[in-house]
DNA sequence: GATGAATCATTGCTTAAGCAACAATATACA
DNA sequence: TGTATATTGTTGCTTAAGCAATGATTCATC
């Protein structure tokens, strides 16, 4: 049980890695080749799908994908164009403009979700053992609230 | 134990990318502060100093890094020109060109690794409880060898 | 030994992201 | 009220990555 050396908490930071990048690739891909979009729209949709009105501020969407606000402006031009999400300008403030799902968007949505579901499944939660989910779940969390406050 | 829903499991996924977003940068942030060089940086100087010689070929260090050949041609180009690597090209077969490790690399390697290791302690490490790292070992290394094999 | 297929690194082109600077608007406070 | 400060989204510029095509070389098979 002398599972806490230094070299083994780097190797799980390696793999923590690996693993990240493996399954990124996977699902990027299959995603791509059933839908021709990319992992990044997939979860704007999904974030403006579970918003109040399916809309978002591109402040908050760029705090939810971890995105910077430029690389958000651009992202919603891309998926405007393709008809999947349109702005709205917000009466109150007119500074902010609104990111809001259309019906080809929640459409797509739709398509891409079982899918998706399935790769996820797939690549990553099928190695999952009994009792992995709650632990991991502990970890995650822990790491989410003690990196976000500081 | 109700702990292995369909739902519980999407959540665990979608934290793992948040972790890995949220750590990515914070050490990307104090390397870059630190060094100003990158994660991918540090992380071919690091497969370097781990191969024979301190030398690899392209072919290797971009499945490694898990990066195209083509990103790895570039990257070795920035690299070669601070000085932290050079290019050999094989007596052997005149096609493959080894990257090598200069002393400049190393010495940046070694200036970098100290505080790079305690970044991963303070923002990963840290919040692993006994018992982690086997449990997450174990589950990476599965995904892993799931994932390689197809 | 010669020719076709495979492999290695590189290059041109495209895409996507970030930072810093900006304009428009809102808020604070004096 | 008026002026300084902060916030929101956008734009210019830069960086880094991937794909597909290329050239050089090696391997395989006849």
């Amino acid at each position: 049980m002398a599972s806490q050396s230094s070299q083994d908490q780097i190797s799980v930071w390696r793999s923590f890695l690996e693993v990240h990048s493996a399954v990124i690739k996977a699902l990027e891909k299959e995603l791509i080749e059933d839908q021709s979009f990319s992992l990044t729209w997939y979860d704007v949709l999904t974030h403006l799908s579970e918003a109040p009105g399916a809309r978002m501020q591109h402040q908050a969407l760029a705090e939810s994908l971890l995105l910077s606000r430029s690389g958000v402006t651009r992202l919603v031009d891309r998926m405007a164009e393709a008809g999947l999400v349109c702005r709205e300008s917000s009466p109150e403030d007119r500074r902010v403009s609104y990111v809001v799902m259309t019906q080809p968007g929640r459409d797509a949505l739709d398509r891409a979700s079982p899918g998706h579901m399935r790769g996820i499944a797939q690549h990553f939660v099928r190695y999952l053992a009994a009792g992995d989910v709650a632990l991991l779940q502990g970890f995650f969390s822990r790491v989410l609230d003690g990196e976000s406050g500081g």
